[in-house]
DNA sequence: TCAAAAGTGTTCCGACTACACCCATGC
DNA sequence: GCATGGGTGTAGTCGGAACACTTTTGA
């Protein structure tokens, strides 16, 4: 959640009322596809990154605001993919405990307890480039691998699912693996990448051919990787 | 908008403020692909329909009850697209000048002219079935091809157009084409449907194999046209 | 019997797969 | 040289496109 200080929460008028934002926060170490959860302090509650939008800011700048503040990273690739709005999605007892532990007063916060309804963006990252940064308000966060999530509080653990669903559609389409890899990377990174958010294995040959046949990767030096076998190509992808 | 009766709009205590849906209620008359717009009396400002989300009820309901009362449809196809959340996205002199002329007391719905979020749907429906029904505000309701749409208030062109691409996108995917037909049709009428929402034609044979490829089409008995050629099957879609 | 439109058989081409083979590299 | 893993040639298979042909109907 966003906050000025450590002891002052959002204020109600800056920002509109009901309706908040969360991230699915895509990163790839090399071996496992992960995302980042942050853990509000002394709850044991886990959460995806998520936020307020201001009455002057739009939807999009909230959001991108948002998951900069906790990666740092400047140009992202950031898809809103969807909009949660049941009315099961809050949990009042939920947010005044987490409001209790970082010292906020409930009755200047109620309107936190409120319902909300939420838009949901997922973000692919540079796993390298990333130093992921707390929350102001002193929780944790931390990356996790899809397979090994901690249980997610409300219905975040749904928004993941969704979010890998659109991934998933949307990978081969939109030329995603881009933003997870390095600038260059060999053709193997690249099948490792799409194998752990496919969730299932591809032909080596196969992978490769279907790759070079979109015409959308670049060939470069190769890479001595000091390994005994033959040094494979780095490529990158064509920005078009 | 919402409203329970003529003379006194929707109240703001009993919705989420900030919060609105609109809807792209897509139709096939055989020839044409046509959307719902309407015309907000005396103002010459044609809107999609929409409206707001009660605080006890889920946003799938709203929407739901909200396209229910303009076609009287129950069991329709409704699909969330996007959220539409820009800081351009609201013209308060618009909406002033639509309370104005429904002798609606600007004071007391000061909350509309606000900003507001919009969840967008677009939900596809058998023409033949449709009776539309303006809006308690006494605005018109009409089809309009997709073609010759009147310019449309605040941002739903773009609306429009967004909810186009999705529907192109989805068609093959998600058997779309069930929802815009009668039960039973002939190859033909599926294909004047496809091609009328894609934008572009289709070889007649290359089109028929594809589609009885899909194994999601039941042949049934011949209908006689009184065409001077041979009968065409008519068929349904395979229930999943 | 003829024109119009629906349905189908046949051929062709291109994309993708599998499998094999060849190449480069460090030990 | 040899084990290891990357790159590519080739043959087979599948699906879709094109086109022509056949079938059915009313005039």
């Amino acid at each position: 959640m966003n906050t000025d200080k450590h002891s002052q929460g959002p204020k109600k008028e800056d920002y509109l009322s009901h309706i908040a934002f969360d991230s699915v926060i895509f990163g790839f170490n090399g071996k496992q596809l992960k995302i980042l959860v942050l853990e509000y302090q002394n709850t044991g509650l886990f959460a995806l990154p998520g936020g307020f939008v201001k009455r002057n800011e739009s939807l999009k700048d909230a959001v991108t605001k948002g998951v900069m503040e906790r990666t740092g990273i400047e140009d992202l690739y950031l898809e809103q993919f969807h909009t949660f709005g049941n009315l099961d999605r809050f949990d009042s007892k939920a947010m005044e405990r987490i409001l209790e532990m970082n010292g906020l007063d409930i009755k200047a916060h109620e309107w936190l307890l409120d319902r909300f309804i939420s838009i949901a963006y997922y973000a692919l990252i540079n796993f390298e480039e990333v130093n992921p940064i707390p929350d102001p308000l002193a929780d944790s966060i931390e990356w996790y691998s899809l397979d090994e999530l901690p249980p997610l509080m409300m219905d975040h653990e749904e928004i993941v699912q969704k979010a890998l669903e659109t991934l998933r559609e949307n990978l081969d389409k939109k030329l995603l693996g881009m933003n997870l890899l390095p600038t260059k990377f060999t053709m193997k990174e690249l099948q490792n990448a799409y194998e752990k958010i496919m969730g299932e294995t591809f032909k080596r040959t196969a992978f490769q051919r279907r790759m070079l046949a979109t015409k959308n990767l670049v060939r470069h030096e190769k890479l001595f990787t000091g390994g005994a076998h033959r040094a494979p190509y780095l490529y990158s992808f064509k920005i078009k």
